[in-house]
DNA sequence: AATATAAGGTGTATTTTTTACACTAAGCAA
DNA sequence: TTGCTTAGTGTAAAAAATACACCTTATATT
């Protein structure tokens, strides 16, 4: 941090994971390159940072342009700087990640010609991804899936009022594994961070299920807390 | 990541927090700055990463040049690039931490004439530091208290012969709480990745106290599994 | 109207983990 | 030998995690 020269430039960059979850699926937000290097390919959405912006508010004008989604709140999550990631020289990467909520479609478009289209792609049908966005988006992957085990992020992905067993499903998805139903309830209901709303389901074709809200004001009273050995 | 000039410059910096542990006293490894900005101020070892080098090995090569102390296993926990950061411009700097052991005294000596000094400060002597380096620091020790909760990383800070008071004492000053003795050997034990040596302390002026060793093959075996919600 | 279908919703017993709590043992120093 | 200081130990109670199976309810079908 010294031996500045008085005026310099930045090459830095931000990458955005945006993780959704809709008809039991977990998407993330990717776009079509539009321009070398790796025309065509899928990549994560991201771009340069300006000298003028901070990198979170640079993270907020790279989702809109190359999305259209607004006033996402993204969490940092590690940056990438290794020598050969970009054909072209050297770009530090900051990574965020966030999780939204797909109330039925949210329209995804470029708005920059720059990436030819954007998409929520299922994540079991990741293709390869342009620079080393593969790797970025593995280590989002495992963020999320740690933090889920402690923290109950996964309300971020479902819409408002949502069932037990959507809830269950999201966590079956992101955890890659079957959790008893029973205990599963008995577990979230006991955090206390559900309300019960006095609605059921409609238009499904079998028994409707009652629908639940999260309590924000509930868990951020009980998540400051932490586990394990502090907890004693 | 895109819409690169040919040939870019970066300012990229690193910054390290170096932990370490000494007479029951929790440290941070802090230099004196022989430079202008904050000349004659405390600083976390920090400097510019080259175009040419990664960012873990610039946190290396950085530590040495200001502290001398080679080959620390240093890991990434938070990027910092708000704009007003350094007062001579856009500088993003890559946070690093490490939590070593000091056996008697690891000699700490600037080789660049850039810091006047190094230091081993004691957290709870902490005075303001350059630049945004106090929050920093305080950001890197929320990390490692979080972690030591459901990771026993805390063998790094202690001599290879420990005693599981000296143990216990290193938990309660990361977690600033008491915690019951009893219990805590108890659920040490319990991980099985604490070998028990045939030895004892010596010159202490009572009762000497076995010691143990971390056994870290037993522990990339055990923590490797997750916690809560991913245990089932 | 009766039946089939599909998911909703519920409780208990067992095991494991966490917590609270206090005294004796050992070694050194005076 | 006595006193001082830390080492070292166990048990009972509470809380949390797990394993496990059936009846209920809404809709669709005949």
């Amino acid at each position: 941090m010294e031996n500045l020269p008085l005026q310099f430039e930045s090459i830095f960059s931000v990458d955005c994971v945006i993780f959704g979850f809709d008809e039991g699926e977990l998407r993330i937000l990717l776009i079509e390159r539009n321009e070398e290097p790796f025309k065509g390919w899928f990549a994560l959405p991201g771009n340069l940072v300006d000298n003028t912006e901070s990198i979170e508010s640079a993270a907020q004008r790279i989702l809109y342009e190359l999305t259209s989604l607004k006033d996402i709140f993204m969490e940092q999550f590690y940056t990438f700087g290794a020598l050969g990631r970009h054909p072209q020289g050297r770009v530090i990467t900051v990574a965020y990640y966030a999780m939204i909520r797909l109330n039925g479609q949210k329209d995804v478009k470029p708005i920059t010609d720059y990436a030819r289209q954007a998409v929520w792609m299922p994540v079991k049908d990741m293709p390869e991804l342009a620079f080393d966005h593969s790797r970025i988006f593995r280590k989002s992957f495992e963020k999320i899936k740690n933090k889920i085990s402690y923290q109950p992020i996964a309300f971020e992905l479902l819409p408002e009022k949502f069932t037990l067993t959507q809830l269950q499903n999201l966590y079956e998805v992101i955890l890659n594994k079957k959790l008893d139903k029973r205990n599963f309830r008995k577990k979230m209901l006991a955090y206390d961070i559900l309300k019960e709303l006095d609605e059921k389901q409609k238009g499904v074709s079998y028994r409707a299920a009652k629908l639940y809200k999260f309590d924000k004001r509930k868990y951020a009273k009980h998540f400051n807390k932490e586990l394990s050995f502090a907890k004693e």
